[in-house]
RNA sequence: GGGCGUUUAGCUCAGUUGGUUAGAGCAUCUGCCUUACAAGCAGAGGGUCUGCGGUUCGAGUCCGUAAACGCCCACCA
């Protein structure tokens, strides 16, 4: 018997285990149908959020559903552990950088760190219900996962996809690394906008050039107006004089020049901006790189040598005013290009880095976005809009430690590249060597290391290649070409997906799965995005596990549309606590009017019964429809809402005959048991994907007929009761009215009707004729009159017994 | 500045292809201990559906436009 409160500590702590013990969520190949899942592996940079919670409840679901729809679904979960943010951690756990502490002994804080965390994690998400097959776990940083992520490598190294090239890159001086154009922030900052006077060389003229970086000035390589610029054009081939540096530069022209932003003349640098880049590669200008990678003024440049980038801008600018070169200088709001990883204003470096081609097959990967279905279908645009603007080639050198290193060596005297072979995997070839002893081209044989690693994405974009198993001889390469679906949240559009897409079609030509689903955030406040870097996270999902449940915090990541952004809500905790606290007492309820019950083919239902199955077979329909579209929250919502009237309207009517056999008749009493037998069952499996706890403590205690109910399948009903659904809805209404009437005169429910007179029309009329028994028990009427009416139902007559 | 979304009751949110008096929960108010549930039940009040314009017999829903907010991107002269 179901214990008459539900203690869900204690239960969920007791099906967790269950499901364990048993390998419920195993993943075996067999004759069903596989739907396979690609998850995202959370990073491991500190503590899982309800924002993640939010999202990954919501694909975990979708495992379950499609567990209930008879498939074998693949569903492995992994930890992102490699690179940057993992590095970033420990750094800070440490409070010492890097480079202080060693590459050996960082890579081992790195690795404790890391497990230290993802065990907590697996934990965590265990907890909320994850049906995940925990055998199948991965970690980015795994051997296995680093012999993949270099096999990829190595494989678009052949296809000729990837290559090593001296090029401006993105570079962060607090990391001290380069990174890619997916790992930029814009963040507004205050700042200055300093409007400075040059000269021309010629005749002396002045011209005033704006600039919110003064500290470039040494950087400058030329000075662009545009052609058309009346006011400056005639400036064009004269050589202006740097102020304060002392050096002269052309003039030149170019279109790309506005002439209505700032002054109209630009100094161009190497590098100030992207533009910057672009200049100097179209008119092959001279390279001044004055910065350290540390973010310093490189020593060679007088009088601001060896300070940081800041105190340079200060002291130049002190310098310039003094020389009396300042016009005027004015307070500017604007967005800078940020790491994302930890904030920082974004430089541009020039080294050797690896890169991988993006910008001459945006086409295809267009192509391919357009053969996946996208979940809501406007994301899909997001996506495009990613492609259509993207402007650099996919730099994945890092110059950092704990990451996929490159399987590569350099050769001393001519620097050709020298790549490990594929059955050398995986390698670090600053411990090991290449199976060549000689260079191919010049045939030295001492080579050099690449030590550079990975960026995070290059692995993290393989994920369907870690779980297919790539390259191994037992692997689900032909059930997982292409998965089923990839769920995630929207900001990672443009870097997971995207990046898998580029490596899908590189390695297959194919898309990496049929079906995307990108839920929304998490506000912490209206407008306000919660998140680990800005730690406003109020709630920790653990303390809401333990205070309400898994399966409660489990309905709230249900709430809504999805890839809409949801506030957090008590309330909707709320909510979900008080409905399962309910779907408890209903089943209680039903399990004692099911002791003496047993299944068998039954048709005779009563009116009221068949009104009942008859609406839950037309909301499980609906249900099913949402699911199918991967609309959860929807899902949930019709079958809250059917659930709640199957509480209020057909079990306070139904109960009177399954109390009183020897009033309503025994066969009348079975078709009532059948009817809450089989509807409390497929409320149960209905609930299960947003309720797995619960659902399997009454499902285990009442039906019990497979090892969990999760294994069960859905099996829609096929009666046709639609004359019923629709006059039994207008019998509720009048139930309703008449409680109505008594709730009005302050009269309990049980307050006895003396006389009911109704006028309705034929089919509600039938329908109070062959349920007469149940509403009349219902609403405690004496005498009933019924009589024809054009309208629905009116009722003329109600006489209450009011007791003085 | 560009792309995408959001704007519905005091709060959190639904509202399918355009179709009667726009729904739910919470909150508020009024009742009711009714053999599952007072963490409950029955009711009530509360909305010019962000503004403006248009299409239509009919618009919360479609089109245009403006505003606010959010995400992503561009903008460092």
């Amino acid at each position: 018997m179901l214990d008459k409160k539900y203690d869900s500590l204690e239960k969920e702590a007791k099906w967790l285990n269950y499901w364990k013990e048993n390998k419920i969520y195993e993943f075996k190949p067999d004759k069903r149908e596989v739907y396979s899942i690609d998850t995202p592996p959370p990073t491991v940079n500190g503590k899982i959020h309800i924002g993640h919670i939010f999202s990954y409840s919501q694909a975990e679901m979708i495992a379950r559903y499609k567990r209930l729809r008879g498939y074998n679904v693949f569903y492995p979960f992994g930890f992102d552990d490699n690179g940057l943010p993992s590095e970033r951690l420990v750094e800070k756990e440490q409070g010492k950088k890097a480079h202080e502490i060693g590459r050996t002994e960082f890579s081992k804080l790195c690795y404790e760190t890391t497990d230290k965390y993802e065990a907590e994690f697996q934990d965590l998400f265990s907890r909320l219900g994850v049906s995940t097959d925990w055998s199948m776990y991965y970690k980015t940083v795994s051997p296995s996962t680093i012999k993949i992520s270099q096999m990829s490598f190595l494989d678009l190294i052949e296809k000729g996809h990837c290559y090593h090239k001296e090029s401006p890159a993105l570079w962060c001086n607090e990391c001290l690394t380069s990174i890619a154009q997916a790992e930029l922030e814009t963040k507004t900052i205050k700042t200055t906008f300093n409007y400075v006077n040059f000269e021309t060389v010629e005749d002396g003229e002045k011209f005033t050039i704006a600039t919110t970086r003064p500290e470039l000035l040494p950087a400058i390589v030329c000075v662009f107006v545009n052609p058309n610029d009346e006011v400056h054009n005639h400036l064009i081939g004269k050589t202006a004089h740097i102020p304060v540096i002392n050096v002269n530069v052309p003039i030149m022209a170019d279109e790309k020049v506005a002439i209505d932003k700032g002054t109209g003349v630009v100094m161009c640098c190497t590098f100030g901006d992207q533009t910057d880049i672009e200049w100097w590669k179209k008119y092959n200008l001279p390279l001044k790189y004055i910065f350290t990678e540390d973010g310093r003024i490189i020593d060679s440049v007088p009088n601001y040598g060896g300070m940081k980038i800041k105190e340079a801008r200060k002291k130049i600018i002190e310098d310039l005013d003094s020389g009396g070169y300042i016009v005027k200088i004015e307070e500017l709001e604007h967005e800078v290009q940020t790491h994302e990883r930890c904030g920082s204003e974004v430089e541009y470096s020039v080294m050797k880095q690896w890169f991988i081609d993006i910008m001459n097959h945006k086409e295809d990967f267009l192509k391919i976005g357009q053969e996946i279905n996208w979940y809501p279908d406007y994301m899909h645009a997001r996506y495009e809009e990613w492609v259509n603007n993207i402007a650099w080639d996919w730099c994945i050198s890092r110059q950092r430690y704990f990451g996929v290193p490159f399987p590569v060596w350099y050769c001393k005297d001519c620097g050709e590249p020298v790549f490990a072979s594929k059955e050398q995997l995986p390698v670090n070839p600053l411990v090991d060597h290449p199976k060549t002893t000689q260079c191919p081209k010049c045939g030295c044989s001492e080579f050099i290391p690449e030590k550079d690693v990975m960026d995070t994405w290059a692995t993290s974009s393989v994920t369907p290649l870690i779980n297919m198993r790539y390259g191994e001889k037992e692997n689900y390469e032909s059930i997982l070409k292409p998965m089923s679906l990839r769920s995630n949240a929207s900001e990672i559009i443009r870097t997971w997906d995207f990046y898998t897409i580029v490596k899908s079609y590189y390695h297959f030509g194919m898309k990496p799965w049929n079906n995307v689903m990108i839920s929304g955030f998490v506000m912490a406040n209206k407008g306000e995005k919660i998140s680990k870097s800005k730690g406003n996270s109020k709630v920790e999902p653990l303390d809401l596990i333990n205070e309400y449940s898994a399966d409660v915090v489990r309905y709230w990541a249900a709430s809504g549309r999805l890839g809409t952004d949801i506030t957090f809500s008590e309330e909707t905790l709320q909510r979900g606590k008080k409905l399962i606290n309910k779907i408890w007492n209903v089943s209680k309820l039903i399990q004692m009017h099911l002791e003496d019950y047993q299944d068998k083919d039954f048709d005779n239902f009563e009116y009221v019964d068949k009104w009942i199955l008859g609406s839950f077979q037309n909301m499980e329909k609906e249900y099913l429809k949402y699911l199918d579209h991967y609309e959860i929250g929807l899902a949930l919502n019709v079958l809250e809402k059917f659930f709640w009237n199957f509480c209020d309207n057909y079990i306070e009517i139904v109960k009177h005959r399954l109390y009183r056999p020897e009033e309503f008749g025994v066969e009348p009493r079975y078709s009532g048991q059948k009817t809450v037998y089989t509807i409390l069952y497929k409320l149960l499996q209905d609930f299960s994907i947003f309720f797995p706890y619960v659902t399997e403590e009454i499902y285990q205690d009442i039906y019990h007929e497979n090892k969990s109910i999760h294994l069960t399948e859905i099996k829609p009903l096929t009666y046709s009761f639609d004359d019923e659904v629709m006059y039994g809805d207008s019998m509720c209404e009048i139930i309703s009215e008449v409680r109505g009437e008594k709730s009005n005169h302050n009269l309990s429910l049980k307050t006895v009707v003396k006389e009911l007179e109704i006028h309705c029309s034929p089919g509600i009329k039938d329908a109070i004729e062959k349920s007469q028994k149940d509403f009349k028990a219902t609403l405690f009427v004496d005498k009933l009159v019924l009589d024809n009416a054009e309208k629905d139902y009116e009722i003329k007559e109600l006489e209450l017994e009011i007791e003085e």
